[in-house]
DNA sequence: CATTAGTTGTATCGCTCCGATACATCGAGA
DNA sequence: TCTCGATGTATCGGAGCGATACAACTAATG
């Protein structure tokens, strides 16, 4: 099975409800993830060729002379999912590969969740949080070993990248919590964690 | 003044007590931003030699043939600040420009505020605290209009976002309160923040 | 004593990504 | 009308990353 990269994975995602133009796919992805996380032209339509190159998406480009005779529309290509595509979306949802719980991957697995069966959701969430937790116990180490050179600010800086890592665990935990208990629901989980 | 990158800046700022050589400034670098902001020989080697083109770093191989005659030792290579790097260290340091508080470079400058004087610091700290606040009101926004287009998981995802990013800026208005109330200080602030 | 494994150490290759930029059209409001 | 901002496609140069190769020292394990 060939490897699908974030990007791909993402790009696929949202294509898969309805075909959109470049321009909407970075707007909308945008939207999903945040103002983390950007999504650069530069890296977008690269991407986007690679796909249809490999077949996973088709474009479906608007003609120029169409239906109004003397208006010269302006290029607009819209891209939509081919089979291949939708079925390597599918068999990418289903397998939670080890790479679903990289800092980078995680978010966009996540946001589509929604898509994603019960089973699944359960293994990507415990696999991302035993991966925070052997950060969690890196950087404690590395904090008490830290307290020998000094730098006040070096090791706050630490401290605080603890506490940020910290607060995901909880967060996955609530989640993890109320997946279990919930499997079948649309949900995920009671509207705020913390705060 | 010509332009420093992060990992120009990161490289400067570790090679001021001492020379180091690659290997040892990558595992130093790696322990002081932590296990995020990994750095790879694959960006850090080229980095050195465009500063040792550039003159802000000088090399100070170990010559293979020297004390001990038949054993070829290998190459190590140290590098040390030069003058001009020194220079350009300090000016760098003193001038909190706008890309102080960009996401990937304020790390590196906070990791160096035991040799920033009080008033950049607080510049800096505020610069980052403005720029948050932005945020924060962007995804707010985005997640209100996110409602309308339901998809539990997605919104979760903002909100958990959005709870980071406050988590941040409850951080920077301690250390702010404590640069204030202490401007001389070498303490970033209370032990801990949270908890 | 020999083999193995882990750490220190330098270095490159291919690929992807990002920021900046260019160019063009469309709708709304000054 | 004229301008501003949103929509839209596209590329270029440079920088970063992951993987990998090579090499020598060092500790433990058999």
């Amino acid at each position: 099975m060939a490897k699908t990269d974030v990007l791909t994975l993402a790009i696929l995602g949202i294509l898969q409800d309805q075909p959109l133009h470049g321009y909407q796919i970075r707007k909308l992805l945008g939207a999903e993830l945040g103002p983390f996380r950007a999504l650069s032209y530069g890296s977008l339509y690269p991407c986007l060729r690679r796909m249809v190159d490999t077949g996973l998406i088709e474009t479906a480009g608007e003609e120029p002379g169409a239906a109004t005779p003397a208006s010269s529309r302006r290029a607009r290509i819209a891209y939509s999912l081919t089979e291949a595509g939708r079925t390597r979306l599918t068999e990418e949802l289903a397998s939670a590969g080890a790479s679903s719980w990289d800092d980078d991957t995680f978010d966009v697995r996540f946001a589509l969740f929604a898509h994603t069966d019960s089973a699944t959701r359960l293994r990507i969430l415990e696999g991302r949080r035993s991966r925070l937790s052997e950060r969690l116990e890196e950087v404690s180490e590395g904090l008490k070993r830290m307290h020998e050179r000094h730098d006040a600010y070096t090791a706050e800086l630490q401290r605080h990248g603890l506490e940020r890592v910290e607060r995901e665990v909880e967060w996955l935990d609530q989640l993890i919590e109320n997946e279990r208990s919930a499997p079948g629901g649309d949900n995920p989980g009671p509207a705020s964690a913390g705060h």
